[in-house]
DNA sequence: CATGTTTAGGCACTGCGTGTCAAATCGCGT
DNA sequence: ACGCGATTTGACACGCAGTGCCTAAACATG
């Protein structure tokens, strides 16, 4: 398990250097056309290790985005206690998908594919459901009820859902900006997932 | 392609007999665990056989899904045009599910398996996104723009994301009225999706 | 230089999905 | 009764993803 600590064989190739030659392939020629063998030639390694290093070809993809959401977590719990739940998860959902300008590219690389790869768009829903953990536990301890509750996981899914479907707009509309858009539709959300009808919603119930 | 239509040889298997065998295998031993030569096996069919009535070993859990489809857009296309748009989906989302009491039972196995094998979670995102087109397709025609504007779709999926929260919660709660939690869930978007606030969203930018 | 530790690569195997082809089984016309 | 077209079925052969296992390679340490 220990990845390098300093006794050992030093690794010979990186992640990142799989990864790289593998999205230029899959830009080029194509997700499916592109066999892990290909991807292994490309890099300079074995088909053993690019698994080794990834798991599955789709999480190739993906790059580092488990430790991104870490970052996401740590800035709900740092937001100011008395700013309102919905308006905490909106900023942190938007500057989350800040990448930068100079990461546009390659994000709408990424995401083109795992929007219109069928294979892609399916393995998806595992990592946004990683996702929706990191937003159900925020709004679960701001009301004070277990992650799992209906209204946590409803806020949760319906925030995933105006993200996935910004996300799809910014790849057929290059021209929009994705953080304006993102916050738009998140606005609407602002209204039914208000802190009074969220408390409404849980009363009484337990 | 034309599936028996009085001419050539008949049938000697049908979907159904290949699903319901299926179907028993998954919840008996597993869906990972069960290979598609046991199935075929089950049902007295041959591997090929059961790849050309399904297409994929996933696609066997969705059963007559695409069908089920059909009918929900027939249910949004004859509301009523003075119903208020999020109501209208909200009332055919919520009657798409109802399967009936008799049904609850393969209703429970189907959606377990759904939501918790991975590669099932995965490829069911393949079919919430027809369904989310249909939704899309409605509101578009009520709002009287594309179906690919960012409004319809983020209305689509999050209404989606509220459907997910709630089968999930039936899962884990049995005792709990499916119906009746994503009647509440799909509640708390009302607000925010009413048509005021959608067209104030729409306005202007076309 | 021996030893332990970690990475790399090779090999074999299971299982899904696809293409192809011949055999089986019908209706229909002659 | 017989051939003919249409259609389904099963058998076989592939390609590819992913896993397990084993040996070799490349370091640090003593």
């Amino acid at each position: 398990m220990p990845r390098s600590a300093k006794v050992g064989r030093p690794l010979r190739s990186s992640r990142e250097q799989v990864a790289e030659a593998a999205l230029s392939l899959f830009v080029a020629q194509g997700f499916e056309r592109t066999t892990l063998d290909q991807i292994a030639a490309a890099a300079h390694v074995s088909r053993r290790t690019v698994l080794r290093y990834f798991g599955s070809k789709n999480d190739i993809v993906w790059g580092t985005f488990e430790e991104h959401l870490h970052r996401l977590a740590k800035q709900l719990a740092s937001a100011p206690p008395q700013q309102p739940l919905i308006e905490v998860v909106r900023q942190a959902v938007v500057s989350f998908n800040d990448y930068g300008a100079a990461a546009q590219g390659q994000l709408r690389d990424r995401m083109t594919l795992i929007t219109t790869v069928p294979a892609l768009q399916g393995h998806a829903m595992l990592r946004y459901a990683q996702w929706c953990d990191v937003i159900a536990a925020f709004a679960a301890g701001r009301l004070e009820i277990t992650a799992d509750h209906h209204v946590c996981q409803a806020l949760a899914n319906a925030v995933l859902g105006v993200a996935m479907a910004t996300y799809r707009h910014w790849i057929a509309h290059p021209e929009d900006d994705l953080l304006t858009k993102l916050d738009e539709g998140l606005a609407l959300l602002c209204e039914g997932f208000a802190e009074p009808a969220l408390r409404r919603a849980v009363g009484g119930e337990r």
